[in-house]
DNA sequence: AACAATGCTGAGGTTACCTCATCAAGAGGG
DNA sequence: CCCTCTTGATGAGGTAACCTCAGCATTGTT
């Protein structure tokens, strides 16, 4: 459980936040959808676009889940045929994984798509608005 | 995959809108830890407290899952001893589930929590961002 | 009375994670 | 050199939180 659809009873500001991501991550699922790709999926293909071939265990931390369930998803982006694996030529235990042709071209359409959706979404705020909205996020980032 | 943990290294407004989610729902559930509660029982919950007795089938369309799945929750939360079911008087199909005593004290207890957990995260803020942050995540929430 | 609709739950499936064990290969010390 | 320790990937198997579908009791509709 992730989203918190329930929350909007409550009118602070934490629920008025949840109920914000709830509809933006419900609108991005649905852009990403014509490329049946999961979330997590899509994530990895925006690590490997914007690192080149990297290691499983490499993908795991960027992505933030266990070695093994790097592993995973890569075996599901390779059946796509998205990526490919190639042997390290630094260490022979180890394996590269990078985008194919193909991967690449959903990669970027991928993230054409979403940033297309974003602006959609915050498009509905005028310029002002989005520059402070913006600037407090960044405030409460780190 | 719900967490968006690599996304910060673009820096348009849904990369950073994400981050701050992240850290926010991390935030929470360490505040919640004590409980060893998951977030479903934890909204489950929630539902209970702001509406008193109801229905399985209520409680999945407020937690926006399939009623099967409520049974579920309410399995886990009644071995817990944090709710109970009895049967609904006015239909003998139905049931209605209900906060125990304990459930009350451990709803309103999170509910507290989660509230200082919030105003800690959002508090590093000056009133007037506060606000501006309140006005515009309205905006956006429909 | 007959029949469809409703409310809940048993059975069993899926997804996206996890840990633990295994195996090959690199790295450091004697 | 070899011997041990560590590291990288993966097989095996587990779990949490969902799901659908089938079945049963009850209710509402004609």
């Amino acid at each position: 459980m992730i989203a918190h659809p329930d929350s909007a009873d409550d009118e602070s500001l934490a629920e008025t936040f949840w109920a914000v991501a709830s509809r933006l991550r419900r609108q991005t699922r649905d852009a990403l959808a014509p490329w049946e790709i999961t979330p997590s999926q899509s994530r990895a293909l925006g690590v490997l676009a914007r690192h080149g071939e990297v290691r499983p265990g490499t993908l795991a931390e960027h992505l933030l889940i266990a070695p093994r369930s790097a592993t995973e998803v890569i075996d599901d982006l390779q059946t796509r045929g998205l990526v490919e694996r190639r042997p390290d030529p630094a260490d022979r235990r180890a394996t590269l994984v990078a985008l194919t042709e193909e991967g690449e071209r959903v990669s970027t359409a991928i993230r054409t798509a979403r940033r297309a959706e974003a602006d959609r979404f915050f498009g509905h705020l005028d310029d002002a608005d989005r520059a402070e909205l913006a600037r407090i996020l960044r405030t409460l980032r780190t």
